[in-house]
DNA sequence: AGACTAAATCAAGTCAAATTGATGCATCCA
DNA sequence: TGGATGCATCAATTTGACTTGATTTAGTCT
């Protein structure tokens, strides 16, 4: 959520959210790809640099997802028995 | 998310749940507890039954922040060096 | 009161996710 | 061309979240 929330200001590259977050590199780039792989964000290389993003059409869908619950989720249950 | 989803269809009792979602009663019990205290359910008591439903502030408040990501997020870093 | 049931709690054990440090692989620059 | 840099990957270890089964608590019914 960190780097989730760090990208919500817009593209960075591997080197600044490694000094913004003060995370190792390698811890970062372990949970970038966990980000990736489940479509959340997505990433560029050019030239040494990896610049990563959030994806947005993924953040709406669970962003959907969650105001739909919102809808019928105030219905009383039926009482038990 | 499961036990989420399922209270999005409005409140339920714990017994309900155990079998809609084929939990063992103690699993289902422990995070109960885990959503109650990062506030995302609410619970009341009824006789010896008790009854949880989604906290719509609490899942708008979610929503909310995941929304104002996407503003900015598509804006290209500035490159390095 | 005593039996029964729903649900919370607890103590152990399990396991997958996260961390860490090292290594590999490009790219860039002197 | 060789050294330095940015980042990905890997193997080993640590950590803490989750599961499990047993126990407790409390409400209900006869």
């Amino acid at each position: 959520m960190q780097i989730i929330e760090a990208l919500g200001e817009g593209e960075r590259c591997v080197c600044d959210l490694t000094e913004g977050l003060d995370l190792a590199q390698s811890k970062l780039s372990f949970h970038l790809r966990v980000l990736r792989e489940a479509g959340l964000v997505s990433q560029r290389s050019s030239g040494r640099w990896s610049y990563y993003r959030l994806e947005p059409q993924a953040i709406e869908q669970l962003a959907g997802w969650l105001m739909a619950l919102r809808q019928r989720c105030n219905q009383p249950a039926t009482p038990c028995r």
